[in-house]
RNA sequence: CGGGAUGUGGCCUAGUCCGGUUCAUGGCGUCUGGCUUGGGACCAGAAGAUCGGGGGUUCGAAUCCCUCCAUCCCGACCA
């Protein structure tokens, strides 16, 4: 490809909106145009990395047996309905009417219209596992976009599904799922850190999230110093010791104006973990009044799990009040509630640990030595806390560290959420129908595109991994005017790069050298040749691979020179 | 949806508090001509803006007020 005539803008400075690494570099090398909040158009060179990227992704969806499909973006309500995701998704499921009024829906994941696919295509055991997978556009109305391509709401989504006749079947493709992923992202040049994760909308019993380790990350990994346990903060835990002695009588102590465990720790000469915080989340239905150790968070996900709630949020002061819940100074103990139903949740935090100074439920009165089981109980007693960095490892008891990273892909277990609402069943050995075992595999394509630069690039310089670059080698033709037939020999060696199977970039607009240069650090080809009047003064071109210093090289070693740099880039994605 | 911010030629930006000689500054980019080719050159000329939209106050509005919209950031939410 020739640089004259090719759909590149790039631009010297920094559109004001950008503020993420990859956005800023996106933007500036010309590689997406916003379109609108979230919505954008790729240009020729972003596209041809993004579908390098799908390629990988084939080869390696190929090569656990996923057949590749096309599914349709816009659906029928009526599939949403059956497996009731039609009500409970909320509003990022775009929902329209069609000319004669039919409901339907822009799809924002494929769960519905596969399992349609399948329960029609397959009925035996005979025909289990089955495995598909498409790479096709999902709009999701995002309450937020969030930094360029790393939050939008259309782009290209990788996603797999597959049933199988037994949890063990299920297990073993999962495995294998979770070894392609690992390989797809390395390929890519990203080594992504499988963590535990929240099921989420996708319900489900198990899940996995692939995470690019970046500050830029919207998530926030717990990960142990030591052993293997790595786990999103929405479902990850600590080993905790807690403080168990004699119990004590309770006392009330007066507390004038000491609202939080802070104040009320250093009013009363000693610390948070002395103390029971209660704090109180509504769903909209019902009260969550929850009890957990002065010192620790309440962690939202686990609370919603627990509560199998849409959403919930922190009560109001109204809902408070209702209830006789006195804020700032509420506990679990001799609570009324007012008549109200409202659920006591202890976490292990303080269901565990002896003594504890609680609220008096009576302005500026706590009380002290309070205990569960003797001051206050409740059937509901789990961990609904936030892990913090420094905690102990649940598995090891080592050091837990805590990191950001950008959720690239994620495979779930479904088990037979879908395939039982669907009715998508098969007859097994002994003829009976039994529904399928599901699981499900998402990969965000240009989202991988952008974390790789969020994991890799500089502030104002790409230099992608050869496997995704737009363009091989960039040639960067210093002539003017086809001066010592400088010109001439660039056209000879660009023709000669394309004859050998190479995809090379040849600069050869009438620009200036230092103009050129600053494109080809945005382009990012991992191979550069520089070839000019003084190039050829000094032996022949320049050539920069990667990182490592530009070497002069003779026109006649040129070509060969590429090829070997070419195969060793590769082998070293590939190991 | 809550909090914050911003909106001025394609891009960045001055002016906005304190209305009026700037009915709009400068740079980048674009176009024409010249010159130039090793890190975003130079010279000359040109095109390009109803100052996000609407309404209001005023003799007069980019500037003040109301309202709507859009975009970004934080939070909520997020297969």
């Amino acid at each position: 490809m020739k640089l004259s005539g090719y759909l590149l803008k790039t631009i010297k400075e920094t559109p004001k909106d950008a503020d993420l690494k990859s956005h800023k570099l996106l933007l500036r090398g010309g590689y997406i145009k916003q379109v609108g909040a979230g919505i954008f158009t790729y240009l020729p060179i972003a596209w041809r990395s993004l579908k390098k990227i799908e390629n990988i992704i084939r080869e390696e969806m190929d090569a656990t047996g996923c057949q590749e499909i096309n599914m349709p973006v816009a659906v029928p309500a009526s599939l949403w309905a059956e497996s009731g995701r039609y009500e409970s998704v909320g509003e990022e499921l775009l929902r329209f009417d069609d000319r004669i009024g039919r409901k339907m829906v822009l799809s924002m994941t494929h769960e519905e219209v596969v399992t349609d696919l399948i329960r029609y295509a397959v009925t035996s055991y005979k025909q289990l596992p089955m495995k598909v997978y498409q790479l096709q556009t999902k709009f999701r109305d995002e309450p937020r976009v969030r930094g360029g391509l790393i939050r939008v709401r259309e782009f290209v989504m990788k996603d797999a599904y597959s049933y199988h006749d037994s949890y063990e079947d299920l297990n073993r493709y999962y495995q294998e799922m979770y070894n392609a992923y690992h390989k797809i992202f390395k390929r890519c040049g990203i080594n992504a850190l499988a963590v535990s994760s929240d099921t989420g909308m996708m319900g489900g019993s198990g899940a996995d999230e692939f995470m690019a380790v970046t500050e830029a990350g919207e998530d926030t990994l717990v990960i142990c110093s030591s052993c293997d346990y790595r786990a999103n903060k929405e479902v990850a835990k600590a080993k905790r010791d807690y403080v168990k002695e004699e119990m004590q009588p309770m006392e009330e102590v007066a507390t004038p104006g000491q609202k939080t465990i802070d104040e009320v720790a250093t009013f009363l000469g000693t610390t948070a973990e002395h103390t029971l915080k209660a704090v109180v989340y509504s769903t909209g239905e019902e009260l969550a009044f929850c009890a957990i150790r002065g010192d620790l968070e309440i962690n939202e996900t686990k609370l919603r799990n627990h509560l199998k709630a849409k959403t919930i949020f922190l009560a109001t002061d109204e809902e408070l009040e209702a209830a006789g819940i006195v804020k700032g100074f509420a506990s679990p103990i001799g609570q009324t509630f007012n008549g109200k139903k409202v659920r006591i949740i202890a976490d292990e935090s303080a269901a565990n640990s002896s003594n504890l100074i609680a609220g008096g439920n009576k302005i500026d009165v706590h009380v002290k030595n309070t205990n569960f089981g003797r001051d206050w109980n409740t059937d509901e007693v789990l961990d609904i806390s936030s892990v913090n960095e420094g905690e102990a490892c649940p598995c090891c008891g080592k050091m837990l560290t805590v990191k950001r990273g950008i959720e690239i892909g994620n495979i779930f277990k479904l088990g037979t959420k879908y395939t039982e609402s669907m009715k998508c069943v098969y007859l097994n050995k002994e003829g009976k129908e039994v529904p399928m075992i599901m699981g499900c595999y998402g990969i965000g394509v240009g989202r991988l595109l952008a974390s790789v630069l969020e994991v890799r690039a500089d502030e104002d310089k790409i230099l992608w991994p050869i496997s995704i670059a737009p363009f091989e080698v960039e040639l960067i033709g210093l002539h003017k005017d086809n001066q010592n037939n400088v010109k001439e020999i660039c056209e000879d060696i660009y023709g000669k790069l394309k004859a050998a199977g190479i995809e090379v970039l040849y600069d050869d607009r009438n620009a200036s050298p230092g103009f050129k240069f600053k494109d080809a650090d945005l382009i990012g080809s991992p191979i550069k040749i520089a070839l000019g009047e003084k190039s050829l003064q000094n032996g022949g071109a320049e050539v920069t691979v990667g990182n490592n210093e530009k070497v002069m090289v003779a026109l006649d070693d040129l070509i060969d020179t590429v090829i070997k740099a070419k195969a060793e880039l590769y082998s070293e994605l590939n190991n």
